[in-house]
DNA sequence: CGCGATTTGTGCGCCGGTTCACAAACACCT
DNA sequence: AGGTGTTTGTGAACCGGCGCACAAATCGCG
């Protein structure tokens, strides 16, 4: 699914249910080691929903309602969700607060996740002051970049840290996560640093493809090829400008 | 150029055209109409790619080189690039210029396409003041934005329009692809109008599914969803915090 | 002109993911 | 307590994509 690197790797390891075996009815912990990819990948827009859901008041939703939500059909969400456990009632449905600590722990949000933000551009001052991380797990917990000008200038009550401060401030937070929003020209060289520092997986904004070593997890976001790709289906639904 | 292939342009292979010539426009192009969803979506990676090589005065490519330097195995981009038809050729490699030609055909950005933007908060800032759009056959060429505070603001040489000017200046340019960058609390009625004004694809930014007609084509980024994928695979591989 | 080196194009088996359809489980009502 | 209606959980078939491995095609060279 990360389209930066052959997914050769990250197979499941056959280290299976250590102690939960197949059906405890209370936590005992999801068995996070063989969770289908496609289910990860969705298990945060669930999530979101559920908050969403949780915060209007509701205690419990139906996979049929939940689905329409997060705009999948009920019964992939219904598998999503049984690869968490047996949580959900039959003739009823999911208990929310419940079933969202449960995806929380399992997406590894239990304790809130310090994040590095390194090119503060235009792109890397939006997402320093994107409002969408609230109740996501996630915080941007230091900013980063190469020019001299821009260090020190605070933003969103951040300072803009040098380059040369990346290792230890990555190990004291501790940081494990981080953003690449620097122009591409630049990207490798401070995916280097990155790795270097102790960081294991980088969200890449630049349009570029990152070597990093097979113990590090790139995901790549590329604004113009989502673009494009919504080009090219327009272009196949309506060969020529007809409307 | 290439020795003994003939010229780029119009000059197509007229192998496969009799199988099925329907619905592209062009005598003999790729068919676009069934190619695989999986590839499309790689196509603009190996664009960028090849136009990169380009610029650095190379004619021609091996399948091997350009996926390495596309990120991914050199038979998943042969059978990518066999499915444009059988351009390249054996025991030397891939015209280079001709393929560039043939993949902007495909994506539809033969010509330059038109994309309004809607929401100019940072983010949508960020968009429009974005570099990495430069070569996609893209060109951001309109800005919208409800608050009137904003309007008649210029950004990178555009206006900031009121959304009441959305169908006429949609009609005119004309549009057919938006981003949206509105908060989630307002992207549903933006995409309302949008619909309604004509445009076809949509990228959302905004954390929320948006709920659109059969016929329009939604495509989703989502920065704190792609962050939490990692946490979610950083998690997995380190289950508690070796920090 | 033929031979070896190189690289494309692709048939085939495999695998993860999706969908369908239904039995099992549970709540509620009488 | 038992029957009824609802909703989950999942087995099984299906589908699309991926990697392997190799034949086919082309070039360069002696």
């Amino acid at each position: 699914m990360s389209p930066s690197r052959p997914m050769a790797g990250t197979c499941y390891p056959p280290f299976r249910s250590l102690m939960n075996s197949h059906r405890t009815g209370l936590p005992g912990g999801p068995r996070v080691q063989d969770l289908p990819e496609a289910t990860a990948a969705r298990l945060p827009e669930y999530l979101r929903v559920l908050q969403h859901l949780a915060d209007a008041g509701h205690e419990t939703a139906s996979s049929e309602g939940l689905a329409a939500a997060a705009g999948v059909t009920s019964a992939k969400l219904r598998k999503d969700l049984s690869h968490l456990g047996s949580y959900g009632t039959r003739g009823v449905g999911y208990d929310i607060a419940f079933l969202v600590r449960q995806i929380e722990l399992v997406l590894g949000l239990a304790r809130l996740r310090a994040v590095a933000l390194v090119g503060i551009g235009n792109l890397g001052r939006a997402l320093a002051g994107y409002d969408g991380f609230t109740n996501t797990g996630l915080r941007i917990a230091a900013l980063f970049d190469a020019d001299p000008n821009r260090i020190g200038e605070m933003i969103n009550g951040l300072p803009v840290r040098s380059l040369d401060d990346l290792p230890w401030v990555v190990a004291e937070e501790p940081i494990s996560l981080a953003a690449i929003t620097t122009p591409a020209s630049a990207a490798q060289a401070v995916a280097n640093q990155l790795v270097t520092a102790g960081v294991t997986s980088i969200l890449n904004f630049a349009p570029c493809v990152l070597a990093v070593p097979e113990s590090v997890d790139v995901r790549k976001v590329d604004l113009a090829i989502e673009l494009q790709i919504l080009s090219f289906q327009e272009h196949r639904r309506r060969p020529e400008g007809a409307r």
